[in-house]
This record gives C-alpha cells, sequence and structure tokens, in this order.
DNA sequence: GGTGTTTATAAACAGCCGTTTGAAACAGAT
DNA sequence: ATCTGTTTCAAACGGCTGTTTATAAACACC
C-alpha cells in the first residue's frame, strides 16, 4: 500500500508547516480546545510527530506563540529612545498602537493567542513576558522616569506606564465592546496617528503635573 | 445499600446549588475546560441533573453568566454625576475601579464571561452592551463633554471617554501581563484610590488643556 | 553490504468528556 | 391500592483527547 509514494523527509519543512498550522488552529480554539489531530491533518503530518518534534502539545504551543511574536518584532522593533523624553514617548505609543492596531490586525493570530493566554495564562505566557513584553515595557517606563519630575514616587511611574499601555491595547482588546458603543477603531495611519496624539496629550499631565502642560502640548504640536 | 437514607427531594435548592458550584467551577476554569462532572461532585448531585435541569452544559453556563451578572449590577449602581464635573469624573472612575478591581475578584464569573464575549462575541454580547454598557458609559462621555472646552470636538471627547476606560479595565483584564511585569494590581480601598487618582490626574489634561492643568490637581488634592 | 541513527507511521492506550438510557424512588391524585 | 407524572440515580455510550509504542523506511557512514 502506497508503495509508489516516497516518504517525505525533509525535518525543517515539517516543523514549520506544523508551526503554521498549529499557529492558526491555537488562534481559532485557543489552547485548551485546539487539539494536535486538527493541527497534523492540516500540516499532512502523523500525530505523532508532535510529540516528537516538540516533546507535547505544550511545547508546540510555546514555540507557537514565542516565534511569531519574535517574527513581528523582528520586522518591526520597538523604536529607539529619542534624546527629547517627550518625543520618545510619543514614539512608544505610535509603535504599541501601530502593533496593535496594525500588526494584529494583519496577522490576527497575535491578538487571538493573546485573549487566550488572558483568559487562562499558560506557562507560555511567563516565558512570553520575560522575553519580549518586559524588554518592551522597560523602555517606557525608562521614558516615563525621565519626563517625571525629580524624586517622583518609582512606583507611580510604574502605574503610570501600565495605564499608557492600557490605553493602546484597550482598542484592541475591547474591540466588540466598543464597536457596538457606536466608535469606529481606526486603523489608517492617520487615525492612529490622530488616537497616538490623544493618548500622548493625557499620558504627559500624570507625569508632569503643571509644567507638563506648559511644555507638552506646544511641543507636540509643532511636529 | 443507603435504605436507610432518603432522597433528597428539593429541586429549587438542588438548581441553587448546582449554579453555585458552577459559578466557582467556570469562574476556576473557564467554560470549555469546566468539566460537568466536578461541577455535580461539588453540587453532591447526579452527572444527568445538568441536562435535567438546564439542557445542556451551555445552557448552564447562560444561566450562571446572566444570573450573575443582574445581580451584581443590582448590589452597586453607578453613581449620580456630581454637580462639579471634575468630582464627577473622579466618582465614575472609581465606581469603575471599583467594579473592575473589587466586584469581579469577588465574583470572577464577570470577568470570564466578557473574556469570553471578546473572543467570540454572542448576540449576548450587543444585548449587554445596549442594556448595561452603553448607559454607564454614556454618563462618562457628558463628563468628558463638560469638562472639555467648548467647541472640542465631540468624536475626541468619545475617544477621550474610551481612553477613561481603558485605564480602569486594563489593570483587570490583563492582570496576567502585569502582574508576571512585577507590578501587584491594587485590591484595596486604598489601593484604588490612589490608582483612581492617578487615572483622573492623566484623564483630566486631554480635555481641559493647559486650563485643566491650574484648576484640576489643586481640586483633586483639597478633597 | 552491513550497521547505526534519524525519521515517519499506524495502532493502541488510558482517560476524560457531555449526554443518554432505563429503571427505581418518590409524591399526589384517583 | 393503583395509577400518573416527576425526580433521582447508576451505568453505559460514543467520541474525542494527548501520548506512547512497536515497526519500518530512509538515510549516513563504515
Amino acid at each position: 500500500m502506497k508503495e509508489g509514494v516516497p516518504r517525505e523527509r525533509d525535518p525543517e519543512a515539517r516543523r514549520a508547516r506544523m508551526l503554521r498550522a498549529a499557529a492558526a488552529v491555537f488562534a481559532a480554539n485557543g489552547y485548551a480546545a485546539g487539539s494536535v489531530r486538527e493541527i497534523c491533518d492540516r500540516a499532512k503530518v502523523n500525530v505523532a510527530s508532535v510529540n516528537y518534534y516538540f516533546g507535547s502539545k505544550e511545547g508546540l504551543y510555546r514555540e507557537v506563540l514565542l516565534e511569531s511574536h519574535r517574527q513581528v518584532l523582528a520586522e518591526e522593533p520597538p523604536p529607539e529612545p529619542a534624546e527629547d523624553a517627550e518625543e520618545a514617548l510619543r514614539d512608544w505609543v505610535l509603535f504599541c498602537l501601530r502593533f496593535v492596531l496594525l500588526r494584529r490586525a494583519a496577522d490576527p493570530v497575535l491578538g487571538r493567542l493573546m485573549a487566550h493566554e488572558m483568559r487562562q495564562p499558560t506557562p507560555a505566557l511567563s516565558e512570553l513576558v520575560r522575553l519580549i513584553i518586559r524588554p518592551v515595557f522597560g523602555r517606557l517606563r525608562e521614558i516615563v522616569e525621565r519626563l517625571a519630575e525629580r524624586g517622583a514616587d518609582p512606583l507611580r511611574c510604574e502605574m503610570a506606564a501600565h495605564q499608557i499601555v492600557a490605553m493602546c491595547v484597550h482598542f484592541d482588546h475591547s474591540r466588540a465592546v466598543i464597536g457596538r458603543l457606536g466608535f469606529t477603531v481606526p486603523s489608517t495611519e492617520a487615525g492612529i496617528a490622530e488616537l497616538a496624539d490623544s493618548v500622548v496629550a493625557m499620558a504627559l499631565h500624570g507625569l508632569r503635573g503643571a509644567a507638563g502642560c506648559r511644555l507638552g502640548i506646544s511641543k507636540r504640536e509643532s511636529r
């Protein structure tokens, strides 16, 4: 049976095919509900291959989550912080919004995977945070600390940084509700830039206090 | 066997017990991973009871979610807007944060439902938005419009309102990531009040521009 | 040609899942 | 006492899960 058909012997192609299939399946159904058998069917691969190549279902999932994030971030890395802290903040917000509203829309795997991780975190999330998210967030926190007045509570700075992240990711994460409330989430460069303006404007106040008002707005509008 | 033990015959108590057990199990494991058998074990009830009383696992889940939502919202309704717009904003933010960080923590079913609906919206979400979320959000938008300078773009106001919501819900929704980044999400009244301060401080800037700086902060701190 | 390693496969395994079944236990009316 | 309808139960059903195993084909090297 099947005598004329030679077995494929290209481990790398196999691995890649499985990763692609797994990304699609996990994105659609999440980790728990995504089945190894469906992945292997799509990848035209035997069920046992998952364990052979990735050790376990969890190993495969981990690989998918980290790899797809690494890939997108390599294509569009976070900006080098500008010398002027306010400009750096604006660059960061724009980067984050673009990532969340453009990259995730183009490659919905990222958003879906994160949504699932929020609902039910797997060990892979800890690694994702450690290896990828933390460094990016660290840049924002540094910018925030530079913007803050001298002697500002570092804990307050951290809180503010999280608030800034909030204003970016919310428009992707809560799309369903925001849309049903009659607001159209921007998806063009122009719309995103406008949203970034609004986010940066809000961000500066909590950081600089009254001083931010004099310096902040005028500078931003001069760009 | 078991001759002396009479069967319990109290359908209402049974239903209630199952609902309570189901809420706990679904909250802990989500819908897909929550097992009917575990629910029935906790409720000291036969497996068949789920189908007998609720038709199916999904029917039980729906019942759990609707019931707990109705209950929580009746217990703690949103505040009547204060005359002073800034005070009203602060009240609203505090209400939203309390709902998200206290009520949801106490009854985590709510958060699970929303997370589930974000990923895969059902017709129920449209109703939830129409009946519950839209009115609450409408109050915030009115407050924002009152705070904004005259002639402010209403679309900008709407955007700002969404940003404020973002800063509240993010700390619950993105708990998994925020926690892994080393930030402890506040869960006490004092901690929440501090976070509310920070959120309100940020919010005022985007709304009032430079004017907000002179009026905003001092007033808040005088409370 | 023989040998050892890597790779691929089908089949089996052990376990949990939600749901169904058919009969027993009960309550109340006849 | 019998009938009727509801409630409860243990057991089984069919199906899907991730994983393991034995086997064998394909390759690299001696």
